[in-house]
DNA sequence: GCCAACGTTGGC
DNA sequence: GCCAACGTTGGC
């Protein structure tokens, strides 16, 4: 199972808004980087979400709840069916892995304008550690 | 509010 | 097809 990050602007649309609607799909994405990085994801994948603006911190883990498709407004994007796995116990600061060497070669981190990316194992876990304080 | 990074567009 | 100019995004 792969990992991934999204980002969203939290007033447009935060992890709150996800959980309260329970599913959603995530469309919008027009960078063709991400793009790529979109089509390259799976039903059953879990994603992170990641608010940026004001709050600049991973928040909560989603799961893919259906395989890339095109959108409906336009055929050239994909599209994804995503729900809530759970909120995240503390959220993870792009500040606090800012602060760790281990995340220096992230895109989270060198390329602040891509909105979806992959993310490693290794990241996924530390992330996850990070977000109970154990780290 | 400003600046830097990056993508896109348009002229050649 | 290449490159410069411009616009947009996101962090500070």
């Amino acid at each position: 199972m792969a990992h991934w990050l999204f980002k969203q602007e939290p007033s447009c649309y935060s992890f709150e808004n996800l959980e309260a609607d329970g599913l959603t799909t995530w469309d919008g994405v027009a960078n063709a980087l991400a793009q790529k990085h979109l089509k390259n994801a799976k039903k059953g994948d879990h994603a992170f979400f990641y608010h940026t603006g004001k709050d600049k911190a991973v928040v909560g883990i989603m799961e893919l709840a259906s395989d890339p498709a095109p959108d409906p407004a336009d055929e050239k994007l994909a599209v994804v069916n995503v729900k809530p796995v759970k909120k995240l116990k503390n959220p993870v600061t792009l500040a606090a892995i800012k602060a760790d060497d281990a995340f220096a070669s992230w895109e989270l981190v060198r390329m602040s304008r891509l909105s979806v990316m992959p993310v490693s194992d290794t990241i996924w876990k530390k992330i996850l550690a990070m977000s109970e304080g154990s780290v």
